[in-house]
DNA sequence: TAAATAACTTACCTTTAGTTAGTATTGTCA
DNA sequence: TGACAATACTAACTAAAGGTAAGTTATTTA
């Protein structure tokens, strides 16, 4: 049988398999946020890497980045039609948690 | 609202959030596996990395290392329970790799 | 006897992530 | 007016993770 990987597959995990995206993703699926919104949501995450994964995922095509040139600028981040349809996926990750709780057998 | 994050979903993604964490399981998926068959799957992934990683997945319960004492010996890597309930996480982001190809929005 | 295979480990170096501090713009307080 | 605060970053530096290549042990095959 062919057990190959499915190179989209691989490049989902090359977004998924990097630290801090899925909380991101997640933390957007309740709607638009702010920069600060999110980092306050993820206080272990500096702001140098949300503002690295922020420009990924825009890049990736999984969030827009909306600039409202209010005074003061307001900008906020929320997830594209890809990234919305992430949503499933998150609901699993989220079921399996609460049923294994995470690290002991 | 409360739009903290449950500690158990980012255990989950301290998990899954590791580069060639969520490949090597999705490999196991279909069925046990000896080192050498996950690193001909996985060839951009280096054996200290695999290595590495299979002592990870194995702490954290997810996989159980079986050795044959065969000669030469014989080493499988196979997933337990909360392992192989990782299936429809898999089976979902299979479905959005699939639609959005990744990449490009 | 030489070379090969499985399952790792070690040493070394590069890339990624973490920490701290700083910047530009605007707003608020005394 | 002047000091301080908030937002959304950026820069500089250190620490940790990952990549590369070679070595190890045991056994098997040519």
């Amino acid at each position: 049988m062919d057990d190959s990987l499915c190179p989209k597959f691989e490049s989902a995990f090359e977004l998924l398999g990097k630290k801090w995206t899925g909380l991101i993703i997640k933390v957007l699926l309740t709607g638009p946020k702010r920069f600060k919104d999110i980092s306050d949501v993820i206080p272990a995450m500096s702001d140098r890497m949300l503002s690295e994964r922020c420009k990924e995922l825009e890049l990736s095509g999984v969030v827009i980045r909306h600039v409202y040139p209010e005074t003061p600028v307001r900008i906020e981040y929320e997830l594209t039609e890809k990234g919305k349809d992430l949503f499933k996926v998150m609901e699993e990750v989220g079921k399996w948690a609460e049923k294994w709780g995470s690290t002991c057998p």
